[in-house]
DNA sequence: GCATGATCATGC
DNA sequence: GCATGATCATGC
């Protein structure tokens, strides 16, 4: 199946824009013509298209209406079928954005249908709500801006989506967990963390919309059916970055199991070993502190030698990150881990929505490769751990953290010089005992500005080595 | 001995 | 030149 319909080729477009430039009636015969239609809202901003004022407020949700209304000439439906019924073919529009790093991301998850529990229980993946509503997509990308407003947002980029075979097998295991929960009269139990792509995202007016589910008396949470933000960034980045990604299982062992099984399975059999002698195994060259060693070994264990990890498709589409762990003897690591610096004129201004912290910790799987040292400073292979940070703990402990550096940011911070460098009081180990702010950068001299116009060593989000030592042994 | 400030090495 | 993984080193 070839996923990646983009029509590159312009040549049709003159014939065609005799049929397509028509008035409300008009219809798209074919999904080349409608692609052809959605890439002329290229470069145009919300505002130019909307010729309904339906922008006047910014509400959510209110994009795709625009688009659908204005510059489709189609009629808002909210029924069961998709939006161009006749090519089965749902239009979805939503937002990306460029990191720092000038990569793209998906700005949020793509929600879908609302999950009606009593009628999706008895379906099969195949005459679900979410497969007759979603086998087809058109995507069309806007450009999000912080703190532009809607009207001036353009749209950026369209595509005709269709699953890659093994994708469709994730997202089908996915479904039937999700089938299994309502079945098993558990649909109030449902949380999205246990999903690989497709997970069931709470949707309402408020955390009070409930709804019926058939197997319990208890009413569920309304949820819908949505792309985890994590496999839209990977569907944006293999538009934009034309590299392919790589599958380290094959579709066989992706029906079977999970990719953390799958992952487990890969490196149980070098638990024990050294690290010298997991590389003689592998035929990977240690050099002493090469940073790339373990990506390298990663990649060979997998059997996708000299692939860099980011184009890992497993890793990139569930949004895996790896972090290696030295243990001491005592099973504590002997550092801190760092994540990236801080950029405090984004901390001072951003929302906790809108804020790296939040995004990154609620968005990203770690890859533990964990090695532990014994008496004799020899290093050995201790495992790996796939893990994600609790709900819990991000709404608790890191957004006390995030707040806590805002504070101090915009209260100015106080730098100080001592015997050994210059302090601050911005949030130290002891501060929940989780999270610290540490410098990491060059030297003391690798500076960046701060709101206020003060310079400051680059700063740096860490884990707390404890924090870490727990988290390993299931105890956040 | 831990907390915290500093810095090195590598890869892009 | 910069980001990032890794680690050092001082002083309380």
């Amino acid at each position: 199946m070839q996923h990646w319909s983009v029509l590159e080729s312009m040549s049709h477009l003159k014939i065609m824009e005799g049929n397509v430039k028509g008035g409300i009636d008009m219809k798209y015969e074919t999904a080349e013509q409608l692609l052809i239609k959605a890439k002329e809202a290229h470069n145009k901003s919300f505002g130019e298209i909307d010729c309904n004022n339906r922008l006047r407020k910014s509400q959510k949700g209110v994009f795709g209406h625009v688009i659908e209304e204005s510059h489709f000439g189609y009629e808002i439906n909210s029924n069961s079928e998709p939006d161009f019924k006749d090519l089965g073919i749902e239009l979805k529009v939503t937002p990306i954005k460029q990191n720092r790093n000038g990569s793209y991301s998906a700005k949020e998850r793509l929600v879908l249908n609302i999950i009606n529990y009593m009628e999706e229980y008895d379906k099969t993946f195949e005459t679900s709500s979410f497969w007759k509503k979603n086998q087809k997509l058109l995507l069309m990308f806007y450009k999000w801006l912080p703190k532009v407003e809607p009207r001036e947002l353009k749209i950026v980029q369209s595509i005709l989506y269709e699953y890659p075979e093994e994708d469709l097998i994730i997202i089908k295991r996915d479904w039937e967990k999700l089938s299994r929960y309502i079945n098993e009269g558990k649909a109030h139990l449902l949380t999205e963390k246990e999903f690989e792509y497709l997970s069931p995202c709470t949707k309402g007016a408020n955390k009070n919309s409930m709804r019926e589910q058939p197997f319990n008396v208890l009413k569920a949470k309304q949820r819908a059916y949505s792309f985890k933000s994590s496999y839209l960034t990977s569907i944006i980045r293999e538009m934009v970055e034309s590299e392919p990604l790589t599958y380290f299982s094959t579709k066989q062992e992706l029906k079977q199991k999970t990719i953390e099984q799958l992952l487990e399975e890969k490196f149980e059999p070098y638990i024990g070993m050294t690290r010298d002698e997991m590389a003689a195994k592998l035929g990977v060259t240690i050099t002493p502190k090469h940073k790339s060693f373990i990506p390298s070994l990663i990649s060979t264990l997998l059997g996708v030698k000299g692939t860099k990890l980011d184009s890992i498709a497993e890793f990139e589409k569930a949004n895996i990150q790896f972090k290696t762990v030295r243990l001491q003897p005592n099973g504590k690591p002997k550092e801190s881990m760092s994540f990236v610096n801080i950029d405090f004129h984004e901390v001072a201004q951003e929302s906790w929505e809108d804020s790296f912290l939040y995004n990154y910790f609620s968005e990203t799987k770690f890859l533990f490769v964990v090695f532990q040292y014994d008496e004799q400073e020899n290093l050995y292979f201790k495992g790996i751990q796939l893990w994600q940070m609790l709900e819990q703990t991000i709404e608790t402990d890191l957004f006390a953290y995030w707040a806590e550096i805002r504070r101090v940011v915009n209260a100015g911070i106080k730098l100080e010089k001592k015997k050994r460098g210059i302090s601050n009081n911005l949030p130290g180990s002891k501060f929940n005992g989780k999270f610290h702010v540490r410098p990491k950068g060059k030297d003391s001299n690798d500076k960046v500005s701060l709101p206020d116009g003060q310079m400051i060593t680059k700063q740096c989000y860490w884990f707390n080595a404890d924090y870490v030592a727990n988290l390993l042994k299931g105890e956040e």
